[in-house]
DNA sequence: AAATCATACAACCGCTCTTGG
DNA sequence: GCCAAGAGCGGTTGTATGATT
C-alpha cells in the first residue's frame, strides 16, 4: 500500500548519521515559528539536508521541549512493566502514558533493562511468564493463540527492585521469603489470555477493555468506581501526578 | 596503556496506516 | 472504491562510551 517506502532514499544530498548542534537548531527554529508537521516539506523549507522522516525522529525523540530527559524512575518502570504485560509492545501506545518519555526511548530502555531484568528473573519478556511455565503450557498441546500476558513480570519486578535494594542494604532486611513472593505471583498470575483477537477493534477500545479488565483484577485495594485517574490505575495512588482527590481535575475518568 | 567486550541510545529502515483527491 | 502521498510505528543497526582483561 502507499509509494514506495525507500522512495525518499534516492537523494544522494541528504546527510545521514548523527545530527550537528547547528542541524538541532535549524531544526528547532523552524518548529518554533512555524510549528510541527508537514515533515515532508520541512527539510527544504527549513534549508535541511535531510529527509523529512529524519527531522520529524529528531524532534519528536530528541529536540521537542517537553521531553523528559534522564534516567527511568522506579515509579516509570513499574509503569513500563505493566502497561507492556498489556499492550506488548506497542512502544507508542505505553509513551502515551508516560509524559515526556518517547517510544523509541521506552523501547530502547525496554531492550536494554527491563528486558534482561526480566529474563535474569527467570520471565519471558514476551509474554510476561516465568519461563518453565511457558514449556510445560507448550507441553500440554494448548494451541490456542497466546496470550495476553499476566501480570507475573510486573510483580517480579517488584519483587526484583526490593531484591536490588536489600542487596545494597548492608543489614540485608527482606521482607518476605522467596516461597511467600512465589505464592504471591501466582495468587496474581493473571491470565487474560483470548482467543485470536477481533481485527477491528481500535487500538482505543482494545486498551479501555484490558485496562479495564487489569485495574478490576490487579488493583489489590478497594477502588471507587468514579474519579480515578492515570495514577491511581498504575497503582500509585496519592503519588506525585495523583488527582483523584481533585474532584474536578481534567484527568479524571480517563479510563473509566 | 592497549585491546577487547559490553552497554546504551540515537538514528535508520521497511512496513503499515491514514488521508485526501 | 481506488490510488498515491504522507505520517507513524516497531525492529534493527551503528557508534560512542565505559568496563574489563
Amino acid at each position: 500500500m502507499g509509494r514506495s517506502p525507500s522512495s525518499f532514499d534516492h537523494k544522494p544530498h541528504l546527510n545521514k548519521g548523527a545530527w550537528t548542534e547547528e542541524e538541532d537548531q535549524i531544526l528547532i527554529n523552524y518548529i518554533k515559528v512555524h510549528g510541527e508537521g508537514s515533515w515532508r516539506q520541512l527539510p527544504k523549507a527549513a534549508g535541511l539536508l535531510r529527509c523529512g522522516k529524519s527531522c520529524r525522529l529528531r524532534w519528536t525523540n530528541y529536540l521537542r521541549p517537553d521531553l523528559r530527559r534522564g534516567n527511568f524512575t522506579e515509579e516509570e518502570d513499574e509503569i513500563i512493566v505493566k502497561l507492556h504485560s498489556l499492550h506488548g509492545n506497542k512502544w507508542s501506545l505505553i509513551a502515551e502514558r508516560l509524559p515526556g518519555r518517547t517510544d523509541n526511548e521506552i523501547k530502547n530502555y525496554w531492550n536494554t533493562h527491563i528486558r534482561r531484568k526480566l529474563l535474569s528473573q527467570g520471565i519471558d519478556p514476551k509474554t510476561h511468564r516465568r519461563i518453565n511455565a511457558i514449556a510445560s503450557d507448550n507441553g500440554g498441546g494448548n494451541n490456542s493463540i497466546s496470550c495476553i500476558p499476566t501480570v507475573d513480570s510486573f510483580q517480579m519486578a517488584k519483587v526484583g527492585k526490593s531484591r536490588d535494594d536489600s542487596a545494597h542494604n548492608a543489614s540485608g532486611n527482606r521482607g518476605i521469603g522467596e516461597e511467600e513472593q512465589q505464592h504471591q505471583l501466582l495468587d496474581l498470575n493473571l491470565d487474560l489470555s483470548l482467543s485470536v483477537q477481533s481485527p477491528t477493534s481500535t487500538n482505543s477500545e482494545e486498551f479501555k477493555q484490558k485496562d479495564s479488565s487489569f485495574q478490576t483484577l490487579v488493583k489489590p485495594q478497594p477502588v471507587l468506581s468514579h474519579n480515578i485517574c492515570l495514577c491511581c490505575n498504575l497503582g500509585l495512588y496519592g503519588k506525585e501526578g495523583c488527582k483523584c482527590q481533585d474532584a474536578n481535575s481534567d484527568n479524571l475518568h480517563r479510563y473509566l
